[in-house]
DNA sequence: CGAGCACTTGATCGCTTTCAATAGCTGTGG
DNA sequence: CCACAGCTATTGAAAGCGATCAAGTGCTCG
């Protein structure tokens, strides 16, 4: 495979997912470690970063960009899993092939650790198995929670839902003034939120042009997004909204 | 809550889950150590085993029986998120408050143990931590199965990849003869497989008329199925039927 | 300027939902 | 023993939502 691989960012301390990683609980020694089984990888948006089925050697953290989870049946339909978004691991110790195709849907650098080397530190490093546990649940978590969107929410409601959880992400990205407003660009296309949203690209467009024509959400140019009310997108997703200001 | 408590299997030894559960790789001296922080619970079916919300002062395991995890909306729509059967795990070492719902669908046994004890033992016990990784990841794979499932499946291949699971469970508990045919009984209600599929219990209630009439199954009553080709019936659900005889 | 791509919008179709009636079964009480 | 309530499940008819098919817009890049 002809991907590139670039050394980025040797140091460990001063990573910007050093906190928030699988690697969040390691100490100096244990990142020596780590450091010594570590590689940068970079990939390009659009790009297939593991093939479902395939055998993987590696794993590793997302350190920037985006990229999903998909699952495909043979006909073709399509169903997005998983949205892999900075300090989130890849990969499974323990097994061998890759259940789910992972591509890079922007441009992506990704903190890879040779498999086996790995596996064993993780054997001797309570701190690394630990953390990897703690962040497993919650991606279990979202699974769940996204099993509601899935199987119960209308087309707007999955909408509002998925504009709900990324524009909750950039927030703790960007911290101040995250008031009652929120603005961001949305990573995926449309046919990337249909693929999450168990919906046709067409639909997808209709809502969001709902969306906008009520007032929920205003678009500068097709991807930047403004939300001038959270309480009121989280009304219209169907979650509580905590302040019940919004009639 | 007036639960009734007993003291039903103490021997971890002759524990029908002992080498499934998440106590599956510990030695004599763990067990013993686990011993003496477990105790036995059992729950008659529709009973509520967990409050959503509520705080958890146990984790534990299935013994026997079928117990469902939902998540429910303020207008009343309900996802059923996962299935518990014997051996698998309840509750989130490190969290407080229950995520979901927990309700028993059978009479159910469960092996609880008090979470602070356990959670220390846990940080002590590689085992333990260990197989409750691995169990995790396949529970995760398992929910992203079913998102395939909830977002792109048509009613029918619903009912059809359910049967299949439920099936292929009842399978591995009943070993001997499971070549083309199985025969199971749904400890489910419709309106449990509505919950389960994200869809009505009418939309249930036609399809398993509609497949029963397509001969992909038969019936003996409302809860007990015949499948008299299980390749027929992957099909149905849109998987890959892997023997590839079937036209 | 035209090709290609992402996106929008319109019209129609069809699957699933909704609303409604009925059947079958179990347990209770006169 | 039968009547009846309560529950689960089935079936029918109609409505609605999202899918499908189709056309067109706006943008970027060669």
């Amino acid at each position: 495979m002809n991907v590139p691989r670039h050394k980025i960012a040797p140091q460990c301390a001063e990573c910007p997912i050093r906190h928030k990683a699988v690697c969040a609980r390691c100490d100096a020694d244990e990142l020596e470690q780590l450091d010594r089984i570590k590689y940068y990888r970079s990939f390009e948006a659009g790009q297939t970063i593991i093939w479902s089925g395939d055998k993987m050697d590696f794993v590793g953290s997302v350190v920037s960009g985006v990229a999903t989870l998909t699952q495909t049946m043979e006909d073709g339909r399509t169903q997005m899993v998983g949205l892999l978004l900075p300090s989130d691991f890849v990969g499974r110790p323990g097994r061998d092939g890759a259940p789910y195709d992972v591509l890079a849907t922007t441009d992506i650098v990704m903190c890879c650790f040779r498999k086996i080397p790995f596996e064993k530190m993780m054997n001797e490093t309570p701190h690394i198995a630990h953390r990897l546990l703690e962040m497993t649940l919650d991606e279990l978590d979202a699974a769940r929670e996204w099993m509601l969107v899935l199987g119960r929410k209308t087309a707007r409601e999955k909408i509002a839902s998925l504009l709900c959880i990324i524009g909750r992400r950039d927030a703790s990205l960007t911290p101040g003034g995250h008031g009652d407003t929120m603005e961001f660009d949305l990573p995926l296309t449309r046919e990337a939120m249909a693929d999450y949203l168990g919906l046709t690209l067409e639909t997808v467009s209709r809502q969001m042009s709902a969306l906008r024509k009520d007032g929920v959400i205003e678009l500068r140019g097709k991807r930047h997004v403004i939300v001038p009310d959270t309480g009121r997108l989280m009304d219209v997703a169907g979650d509580d909204s905590d302040g019940g200001l919004y009639g």
